[in-house]
Order: C-alpha cells, then structure tokens, then sequence
DNA sequence: CGACATTATGACACCGGTGTCAGGGTTCGA
DNA sequence: TCGAACCCTGACACCGGTGTCATAATGTCG
C-alpha cells in the first residue's frame, strides 16, 4: 500500500462500494449493521482516515473556527496579552469540546485581514478579540457583515447587532471597583487607562466607575486621568507623568492589570506606600495579580464562561440558530487583595 | 451573483478560461501579463478568493501546521501553563511568517490523538508541547514515524533522532543556577520537581545542577527533594512536605517558575524569609516572576526563538532539507532577582 | 400470487480548484 | 515560403470524498 489509504480501498477489501464505505464511516442508518462492522474494521486495520480535504469541499464546510487576534499596534511586539492568552485557552477548549477546530491567527490591527479565512473556507466562523480602536473595527464589521461572514466579536460593540458580541459587563466592572473604594473612604481617585471612545471596554469601565463616584457626591477630576494602553510599560508611564505633575490621589484605578501593576511601580519608586498612601485596584485578575506586591485587588473576568459563550453563540449564528443575547453580558466579580487593603 | 465567487465566475468575466485564471491568480510565468492584470482585476472586484479546501485537495497539502499541547492530566483543567501560552504566541507568529496557518489543540496525555492531524490532511506537520511523561510518549513517537508523519517536539528527546526535537539546554540551565548559589555560598539546597526519568526535561535540570554543585564539593541529599508538576499549588505542597518533616536547606532550586513561586509562599507561611533565609531560583521565566514577592531570580529559556526554531525546523522537515540539528539546543540565561539576593 | 412498501447497495454527478497536454498564433531563420 | 521555436491559452482528467437517484432484494398484505 502506498501513499495514505482511501474510501476506495477500503471498499475493495471490504467487498462493498465506495459510496457504502463513506456511509458506513458516517453511521448513516442506511447501511446494515453487519456491513458497517465489516467497513469499520478494515478501515481501522488500513488505518484509513478521512481526507479532511475532500469532505470539506464536498460539504462546502470547515468544521473550523478561527480566532483572529489584534494586538495594539503600539504595545511591544514580543508579549502577547496575558489576558487574551487565557481567553484563547478556554476558547480552545470550548472548541474541541463541539468537535471544531481552531486556527489561531495575529493580526495587526492594521493589517487588511478582512474575511479572508471564512471566504476561503479555511473557517466556518471567526472570533475576533482584542482591545482596539473602536472606529477602525467598524469599518471591518461591515466588511465581514456584507460579505455574511459568520463572526463574534469581544469586547467591542457591532452597532445594532447584540447577537454578535460577548463580553464582560464593563460598567458594572467599574462600579463595583468605586462601590468597594468609597466603602474604604478612597474616593479621591486617579484613572489611568483610555475614557475615550477609542477604546470601548476602558471607557465602559471608567463611566461604571464614574457614576457610582457621582451617586456618592465624588468624581475623579480631568487632571487625574491619564491615557494608557494595556501594557505594565504603559501604566507605569503614566502613573509617572501625573506624580511628576505633582497631582495627589488616595486611590487608583488601573483600566487593566497591567496598567495597575506599572502604576504600582511608579507609585512605589515615587516613595508612596500601596495600600497605605493609595489604594490600587486593576482589572483582569491575571494570575499574576495574585503573585505581585502587594497582590492586586482587580475585577475579574470569567475567561471560561467567556471562551464558552463566544464560541456557543457563533456555532449558534452559524447553524442560524438564536443566540442567547441575555447571557452574553457576563458579570463581573470584584476580588479583594492587598493592594486596596 | 448568489454565493461566493468560483474562478469559473472570474473567467467568464475575463474573458479566458478557467485554467488560465488559476494559473494568473498564482503568478504562473505562462501567462501574459495583461491577461494577468485582467483577470487579477476582476477577481478584486468580484471579491473572489480561492477555495482552500479544492486547492488542498488538489495540491495534496494544507498550509497548515498543527499545534498539540499537552497537560499533565493532574494538573488544574481550567488554568494552562502560561510558559506553554507564551511558546504558542511565538510560533504563530512564525507561522504567519511563513505563511503557514496554526491550527491548536489541547491533548490530555491519555488521549489516544496519533497521528490525526496529519493523516487526515489537515496538517502538513505537527508541533508538541507539553511537559510530559517520557515514557508514554516514546510509544506516541513510534506511531508518527511509522505513518511518515512529520513533526517535531519542544522537550523531549525522540530516541535517535535529534532533528525533531528543539529545546532549551536544560543541563546548562540547571548548571547556571548551580554556580550562582555558589557563589552566593548557598550550598545547602532542595530540589523541588521531578529529577526521574518520568520527566526529561525537569531531570536535566536536575543534573545540570546537581554535576555543577558537585564539581564544588557539595550536593543535593535525597531528603531535601521533593516531587512536584508544574503548578504553584503543587510547589506549594511539595515545600510544605519539607518543611513538615524539619528539613533545613538556605537555598531552594525550583524545577519550573511555578514550582519555585508556590515555594516561596510555603516558606513566607513557614516564617522563613526569601532570600535572607532562603535563596529560591526557578526556571522559565514567565511575566509572573518579575512581577512576584520577592521578584524571582530564574532561568530565562528563550520562547522567541524557540517558536522560530520549531517551526523552521519542522518546514524543513516537510521540505525533506536539512534541519539545523546543532542550535535546535538553545542556550538559557540566567536572570537574577532579589529571590536569590 | 401480484402490487407495493422497505431496506440495502451501487452508479454517478459534483464540490472548486491544479497540472498536463495539445494546439493556435506569431516570430524568426533558412 | 516553410518549418522550428516560442508563447499563450483552453480542454480535460483528477484529487477524495458526499449526496442523489436508480435498482435489486426482501418482506407484507389483500
């Protein structure tokens, strides 16, 4: 035998025609009992498998996913988010668990990436993370919208589209950070992060944030905001650029870890004590926040239920099923640690 | 125009034949240059894109590599190891350089995965991943060499083939941790991890070290071992062992980062400080050590590079060239942070 | 026992490209 | 003017499966 066995051979050597073979392999009802177990067992012995290839085309179908990754065109080429990484993880698994595929792929949000991996049928569906800029996206989601490209997206609102969107409930995310500083009588605070709408998650965090600031008669001054991009680099920036200007704060509230993990940094080498002179809390709850100085109160983010969720709901879309918009919003959960005190 | 696109469409709009627009669209030397433009021009407009699953199935090959990760089946199901993540974003990276997709998978060691991938076509090779049982594996290896599966491997050496495998010279490793407790006069040292044969890569390391205290003078005594997997939480436990039968050591080498980092918080809960009482090293390098309490002194393997290196490795396998067997071992370097004073 | 339903199977077209081969047209040298 | 060489193009078989349709074999019932 050589070269790879096909259906063709292995209907030679189980007496029976190629059709029946690819029946038989598929466990269509149309096929006797007896045959299939003859079929079955010369496959196994020619160690047959199918040609992915070929099923594919026939079927006009991939049984693929793709993840398509965005990174921040400014952040350092050789770190992949830490978060997103997870995230990716949990999707891997949501997918071998649905018995898909996944392709994973990096993309520079520049980059003019398109529907490329569905119109080739290399995917079925693609799930897009990243934090990014919100108005380059949208001129992609059309893109990919027009072209009935099957698609969700983290983070990141699809304007009118709900049922194409999963994230995290970012508002109540930063609520939750205000909720627990006011119970501390930290209210005079820093943001360092990105309130404007380039960057839909930050700014959801910050507004949750500010508003429940306000409904305790505090807020957080334009002169403590600072724009950061979520790297530790990027916050420790930041952070720097506010204490160098002199502006003093009792609490800080990082829009990602790592931009709280760089605030800390600067804080600490400008001589100020976490938590005893500010309060510092992120969002993420990466695993390294548990193992930073001090550890890192944050939001969490179920990146399991997240991975869950992003891949149900696009094997949903594909299948033109209705996808569960309720429970695509997940709640956020606040995690207590020292670095809040 | 109802569906996508076919080069049949594109030819009848271009004016040639369907051959003629496959060999334009791939820059086949046989056609005219202005035929070219036409057709190129057309298939733009159209927003053709070519079928990869005909062109597969044609060529007989994927444009694909395939990643299987493996887990030690008693780690935590939910958490993966972020030194295996960061491997992964480093070669799919190098992936896309070479114009090659990624497709991922999770493995549980037990799986009975083969040679899948490959032999149904949806890869052209394979690369693995995994701290893992050396044992179990060898039978694995057979079966992929039998079916003239191309592959290669992070870690593990395959029995008379050094080409297929890349990975960090962890006897170097071990040996610069070594020498670096030497000279800090930390000479009374634990090994927490696993120096059997279960686990090559952990018993290299191992090795490495335990040679280089040797040529010293000095050596780990079997009572100050203990056995641990690749978690912070089994780190954790394995020191706690230690520590509860009243073993004394002033340094403490750690198989892997989270080894070493549940380590410390074993001996921080045991009143013993890092590094005035204790100097722990780990191995790996992850985001997480520079980022812990103390920062911890470790191992750097060079993740970049080693992507790079399976991957170009594994393509020249595919290509039947030569593999650059000499610098598939990549040098560690050793980090020093304040674990280890 | 003939009409008809049921079950199991084979023949065959088809998915959308790629590679081979044959042939039409032009140019150039003899 | 004729043939060889060259360039470009189209026709067609083929990759390895899947789905449809036709049909043979067997069973069922009036």
């Amino acid at each position: 035998m050589k070269g790879k066995a096909t259906s063709f051979d292995i209907a030679h050597y189980a007496g029976v025609s190629q059709s029946t073979v690819s029946r038989a392999l598929r466990g269509s009802p149309l096929v006797n009992e007896e045959t299939r177990r003859r079929v079955v067992e010369v496959a196994r012995k020619l160690n047959y498998k199918v040609d992915k290839n070929a099923s594919n085309l026939r079927a006009q179908q991939s049984s693929t996913l793709a993840v398509l990754l965005f990174e921040d065109p400014t952040s350092d080429e050789s770190q992949i988010n830490p978060f997103f990484l997870s995230m990716l993880g949990s999707i891997t698994r949501a997918c071998a668990k649905s018995g898909y595929d996944l392709l994973v792929s990096f993309q520079s949000t520049s980059n003019d990436w398109h529907a490329d991996y569905a119109e080739s049928h290399r995917a079925d569906g693609i799930i897009l993370l990243g934090y990014g800029d919100y108005i380059d996206y949208q001129s992609k989601f059309d893109r990919l919208i027009d072209s009935d490209t099957k698609f969700v997206c983290w983070g990141a609102n699809v304007e009118g589209r709900p049922e194409l969107t999963v994230s995290c409930d970012n508002a109540a995310g930063g609520a939750l950070v205000a909720q627990h500083l006011i119970e501390l009588g930290r209210t005079d605070c820093a943001f360092i992060g990105d309130a404007s709408h380039h960057s839909p998650e930050f700014s959801a965090r910050f507004n949750g944030f500010e508003a429940r600031l306000q409904q305790h008669g505090a807020h957080v001054s334009e002169r403590k905001m600072a724009t950061a991009i979520s790297t530790e680099e990027s916050g420790y920036q930041a952070t720097k650029s506010l204490l160098a200007n002199n502006i003093k704060f009792n609490a800080l509230f990082g829009a990602s870890d790592l931009i709280a993990i760089g605030a800390i940094r600067a804080l600490q080498e400008a001589g100020l004590r976490v938590p005893h002179d500010v309060s510092v809390v992120g969002f993420d709850d990466l695993a390294v926040a548990r193992f930073c100085t001090p550890p890192l109160s944050t939001v969490q983010q179920n990146t399991t239920l997240a991975g869950q969720m992003l891949v149900a709901n696009l094997l949903n879309l594909i299948a033109n099923k209705e996808v569960d918009v309720a429970n695509s919003v997940l709640p956020p959960q606040l995690i207590v640690r020292q670095s809040s005190k």
